[in-house]
DNA sequence: ATAAAGCGGTTTAAAATATAAACTAAAACT
DNA sequence: AGTTTTAGTTTATATTTTAAACCGCTTTAT
């Protein structure tokens, strides 16, 4: 039975991720809304992403609002889909 | 985005949880052994997992030694079946 | 022009979880 | 009899998660 990533392995990460696989970039607010979690805690959970190189975090602007967009890195292409794999063996799939 | 069950997305609750639906009862050892756990991880999860009433732990005799076996509930199986469900929305399968 | 209300976040602190270490009790070995 | 091993539980600690409070800037209303 493989280890599953603890980074992975929590359901807002994945959720983020899950949306930055299919998306190649997407913004804190549609992230926020799309996962419908709190700002604090997506603000917490995409640092983890980010400090484990998973993804890309840019601030950036928007007019004249402030912007931070996300993106998956290849590690993190590559962590998830391994991730995919590890799960499968405890679904049954 | 479903939410994910807490109680099985943990690693080793769900570990247990996917041993005991292919297997119809399984005892202590063999999922310490199994799942690679410390006996007092396994202890504690297997407690919530029985007081989610998602698995029945029974404490019998194999001869003179304590033997403590757990089976999955008909309820452990529902929940276990629509975490499956709920995290394909999340690994795009 | 100033105050108040919103937006886009971050920081902090509190609650929940997971894990390991220490412990208990009985059995088996020496 | 004393020590070691087995089968677990309890307690304490570390880690995570989550929410609440906060910050800086912009827009709207007065």
């Amino acid at each position: 039975m493989k280890e599953l990533d603890p980074i992975l392995h929590s359901q807002l990460r994945l959720a983020v991720m899950s949306i930055l696989m299919n998306v190649d970039e997407a913004d804190f607010v549609y992230l926020k809304e799309q996962t419908e979690s709190t700002a604090g805690n997506l603000s917490v959970q995409l640092d983890k992403l980010s400090t484990a190189g998973y993804i890309t975090v840019t601030k950036g602007f928007a007019g004249k609002k402030t912007r931070t967009t996300c993106q998956v890195t290849d590690q993190g292409r590559k962590a998830f889909e391994e991730y995919v794999e590890a799960l499968k063996g405890y679904l049954n799939l």
